[in-house]
DNA sequence: TCTTTTGTTTGCGCTAAGGCAAATGCCTCG
DNA sequence: CGAGGCATTTGCCTTAGCGCAAACAAAAGA
């Protein structure tokens, strides 16, 4: 671990509470990884044999289902945790986790976290907040997907990622990793043409730019009033 | 709390691990609590002043959005935690949940939680289990939502009630609690005229026979048929 | 017992969104 | 620079399932 890594990654909400001394000794258990777009971090079914922060790039979590589909679970962002499944006691991943650019990632071996989880109470506890946040997100999900129209679902999922990941360009908020309507479709349950055709539409309003594996949203405030459930039916 | 509970909860998968001693411990500090049908256990964004394990009954648990819209989370049924937000730092509760039937359950202060991890290793590693199979759960939710059409989530709703709550009897498996047509669309994402129909058809079949407030599986097997999508469709 | 409330059934029309198919445009690799 | 492969766009058709509305049935209450 070079040292210049210390300070980025002693900000992080993970590691809030942490002291300077214990922070040192996590550290310098993790081996730094460098992860070339599209490789595999970790895949479901497989042995949990270690648990991930990303410290650089963007990371797709996600699961398939025995009849072929895939749904997107969510987008990791630097400075998240991945993979934790030691620390709800699993032995297998539960989802497939792809890097969406060019990644580095910071890997402990599962067999560490009993020992963190007791000689850092700060660190585990903030893992579980990070869980928690990660159920009600999965929660909210569900809600939308019971009670919302592809329109606003597609709106809310740009906005999360705007969010997670919005980068501030002259033309508005791009994501700045590449993520093409397909990506989009398997986020919100639904098919890449609806998400073209939504696309499109939003384009001729001015709301968003997009392009092959692009987004740019203009109007982030006109997307929320659609998210949210009545924009005019013009 | 009367002995008779000890025998009983000891063989609990919450408690597995967990020498006699401690487990007494553990009981002792807790508080049993009756609540009627109907009555909630604990309400959303209220301070999470307890968690809770489930000795008797049922009780639903459900989500509602700001818009008015309200989603059935899961149901939780005898020998369960819920309510049990402190394990994740959270100070108030995400959901609803009230009673389907009359039910007693032990609730313990969540003060106490930091503790009980600490002092009994074995309780909060089950507890994290737990949590990571709602976890799991949640997602297998969404990816249902995703995928899935109306006819195969409400097969699997009734075939995972059975699992939990199933009761033998000279007709087929009772759900042993009282659920309605709504209650089965709320937790489906779907409307009770849909899932009013579904059962028509399948009691045609003969698959099921429900009645008010009330769902017996005559045929699971051919309801899995269903549920995992290619059932002929006549 | 009669009335009211609450849950259920069902018919009918409508529409959001998926499926299919073909065309176009943008990268990339040779 | 050219060819082939992806990503995207769009039109057209089909349909699952929702909304509305009315009729029914069973429980609960008076």
């Amino acid at each position: 671990m070079a040292s210049l890594d210390r300070s980025l990654i002693a900000g992080l909400s993970v590691f809030e509470g942490i002291a300077a001394a214990d922070l040192d000794r996590i550290i310098s258990q993790a081996r730094s990884i460098r992860i070339a777009r599209d490789q595999p971090v970790f895949e479901q079914e497989q042995e949990a044999h270690s648990f991930f922060l990303l410290l650089d790039g963007h990371v797709r979590v996600m699961k398939s289902t025995p009849d072929g589909h895939e749904v997107t679970v969510r987008y990791i962002s630097p400075g998240e945790l991945m993979g934790i499944a030691s620390a709800l006691g699993r032995t297998t991943y539960p989802a497939n986790a792809v890097a969406a650019v060019d990644c580095v990632v910071l890997a402990w071996p599962s067999h560490l976290w009993p020992t963190f989880a007791t000689s850092f109470p700060s660190f585990s506890a903030n893992t579980y907040k990070v869980i928690g946040s990660r159920l009600q997100d999965a929660h909210m999900r569900v809600i939308e997907m019971s009670t919302e129209q592809v329109g606003q679902r597609v709106a809310h999922a740009l906005l999360k990622l705007v969010k997670q990941s919005g980068k501030k360009t002259e033309e508005g908020i791009l994501i700045d990793f590449p993520i093409s309507r397909q990506d989009l479709a398997e986020m919100t349950g639904t098919t890449l043409h609806t998400v073209s055709r939504l696309l499109s539409a939003w384009e001729d309003q001015g709301l968003v730019k997009s392009g092959r594996q692009r987004v740019v949203v203009v109007e982030p405030h006109h997307l929320l009033v659609i998210a949210e459930g009545r924009a005019g039916k013009s």
